[in-house]
DNA sequence: GGTAACATTGACGTAAACGTAAATAACAAA
DNA sequence: TTTGTTATTTACGTTTACGTCAATGTTACC
């Protein structure tokens, strides 16, 4: 085993640009928009894109901040670590700095969704209880009442 | 103690627009986008809008499930349960599915922040290890390899 | 050697969620 | 009474994140 010592097949593999946007769900579209926003630098053969195992890399955590809400441009930042080299201190003081902000606002949104799931159990569970009530052929009941309270519950101490 | 037996003076309060967009951090502008949208139905004193205890809760739960990232119409679904009266039991079933699948998304986010905080916080570490490496004022080093290896490590198991 | 499948670069279009300016009205303080 | 603050509707503008052609080019197959 002389040269390629330690290189798993995967991180010899290649993409094309179709291939990674199933594989992500999203479209060839999406993938050219990120590389626009300097997002991706894909290889080049000719002039089809080429994406190796540390692109798609990038692409999954670009998937990934994305579902929780960051605009591309924060998502790109946080990308741009893993590019500095010996970089300014200053630019890795200021990364640092967002990072921590970052840390705090996934914090937040973490309670955030804590709460949604609450609400969104305790609907359920009245939905529920409400439709198994009285068989599956009844309108007009006498719980209107009873679930009106608990909307406004619901609502008074959101 | 006659008629307003079990009313708060929190219920009783009203709010006008720029009082609730300063409360909420968002816009005037913003909660009549959100009226328009049919997703709150402020009283009017004349013209202008006057919110009710029960507007304000609404408003709470809009900007929590937009800091989600959910979209306006889909919090729009979520606040019509609880204008539900005794509805059809189809429509009821079908905001019953959407809950569930919601609290699935939910949790499935839930999952995403934890592996980006993750993240975040090994590089937050590198970064406090390597800017309180050689005190105030270095640049050129010799830890470019081993900030290299971390990105790599980063980049490879995301 | 055509045609089907996949790639490319423009370039224009679009949906969501407001921003912003214009014209107007009500009301309070100086 | 003028100035200032807050409100209204109407309407066009803006940003983000792509979608959707159109025109063109390479590669693979039958």
């Amino acid at each position: 085993m002389p040269d390629t010592a330690s290189i798993s097949i995967s991180e010899t593999r290649t993409y094309s640009i179709s291939e990674l946007a199933r594989e992500f769900g999203i479209t060839p579209r999406a993938l050219r928009f990120y590389e626009d926003k300097d997002m991706l630098h894909p290889a080049r053969d000719g002039m089809t894109r080429v994406y190796s195992h540390r692109d798609r890399a990038r692409v999954t955590i670009i998937v990934r901040m994305k579902r929780l809400g960051l605009p591309l441009a924060d998502i790109r930042e946080i990308l741009d670590l893993y590019g500095l080299g010996d970089n300014e201190r200053a630019q890795k003081r200021k990364t640092l700095e967002k990072f921590r902000n970052q840390v705090k606002e996934f914090e937040n949104q973490r309670e955030d969704i804590e709460i949604a799931l609450g609400e969104l159990r305790k609907g359920i569970e009245w939905l529920e209880n409400d439709l198994s009530k009285i068989g599956p052929a009844n309108e007009q009941a006498e719980s209107v009442a009873a679930y009106d309270a608990v909307a406004r519950k619901q609502l008074d101490d959101a």
